[in-house]
DNA sequence: CCATAAAACAGACATTTGTCTGTTATGTCA
DNA sequence: TGACATAACAGACAAATGTCTGTTTTATGG
């Protein structure tokens, strides 16, 4: 390869490096060798080693594919959690589309504890959730007040705030259009399916 | 290792890779073969080929740690894109939080092109854009009537909707107690940062 | 209980990959 | 221009890792 002046290369390669790591797989030694059409393995390793010391990259010694991004390290590692659809006899089941969705997220929880659902109603528009948005639920069989949770109320699963009233348990909807649900009272089928801890919204 | 029921250790190796991956390396052989005890490697192997053909994983032949989740390959690669902050002679730079926080995102858009900003305050309330929400910005410096964008003005950064009218640009807030910022008309200097495509909100 | 499939084991080989020592060529800067 | 640092090259070794053939043990279903 050229010789480049002082740096430039290295640039490009943490680039390269950054781009594969968070496409899933770091490279290998040689992959960057080939990728910069280096003649010897040395060429990429030295490259490498000088973004370790310098701390742009974070390396596991002697494992292939060792090549980290140092921000993962502190920062939680991402979760794919499932889209949930339909409502089905009592239960929310993976949505039916052929290719599963996934949505991948950053939480303190267990990834098998949390489930993705898209809102329907407009009930929680002056909660800031509109029809359309992702909210991340954890699945949770109690709440508090004031929680934002997600209700199988009948056959339907609808995203509400929290209360307690006399010992009793209250949806309330965020939009004067819409009326609180009380369980027991209207005698619907009632069950906490969790509690949501983040909202998402795709504008484009 | 004991022998197990059929497909038992199966599944329990299908969540070890995937927890694998998804922290960022998937392992070897041999990380599954000394995870569970193996005495062979090819105990694992046969595992681990299984669950290929069975579509549950997905795998690069001879490569070393070469298995991926099938998710993976149709979905777009996470990206990891910095949070801005305070604003700074005109330019929002990266904020001064010791630890860079970074945000991950999958969108079809070059990750140099997108930054994410948290929301301070509350004139797009109507628009289910709260204080505290954090958005995810492309840079581009023209934007489409009805785009949610983030423009400086002065030197704030603020979250407008995008007008027109009589040919002159308007930024619309979506809460009727903030009035308009009609650029040129007050003399403010004006510059688009990008158009808000993403819309987060953490609520634990 | 038997036949069959699945699970686990044994041991080996080949490729990939990390690492090393030393050399040559090109930038950098006074 | 000359001294020095950096970039790139050469060739090799060793460890990590993928892969293979064959055998033994246990689960499964009639």
């Amino acid at each position: 390869m050229a010789y480049t002046p002082s740096g430039k290369t290295r640039e490009k390669i943490y680039d390269f490096v950054r781009e594969r790591i968070l496409s899933g797989i770091p490279p290998t030694t040689r992959d960057v060798q080939r990728a910069f059409g280096f003649r010897a393995v040395q060429s990429a390793r030295q490259h490498l080693e000088k973004l370790v010391s310098e701390g742009k990259l974070a390396k596991v010694d002697g494992r292939s594919r060792g090549y980290r991004l140092p921000e993962f390290g502190k920062a939680r590692p991402p979760q794919l959690i499932a889209m949930l659809g339909r409502v089905q006899a009592g239960e929310l089941t993976e949505a039916m589309e052929d290719p599963p969705e996934y949505i991948m997220v950053q939480t303190r929880f267990d990834d098998d504890e949390l489930f993705a659902l898209a809102v329907e109603g407009e009930s929680m528009l002056h909660a800031g959730i509109l029809p359309g948005d992702i909210v991340i639920v954890r699945r949770q069989a109690t709440a508090s007040p004031g929680d934002i949770v997600v209700a199988l109320v009948g056959d339907e699963a609808t995203v509400k705030r929290y209360r307690e009233r006399d010992g009793r348990v209250e949806l309330h909807p965020e939009n004067e259009a819409f009326s609180p649900i009380i369980p027991r009272e209207d005698g619907a089928p009632f069950s906490l399916l969790g509690k949501v801890i983040e909202v998402r919204r795709s504008v484009e």
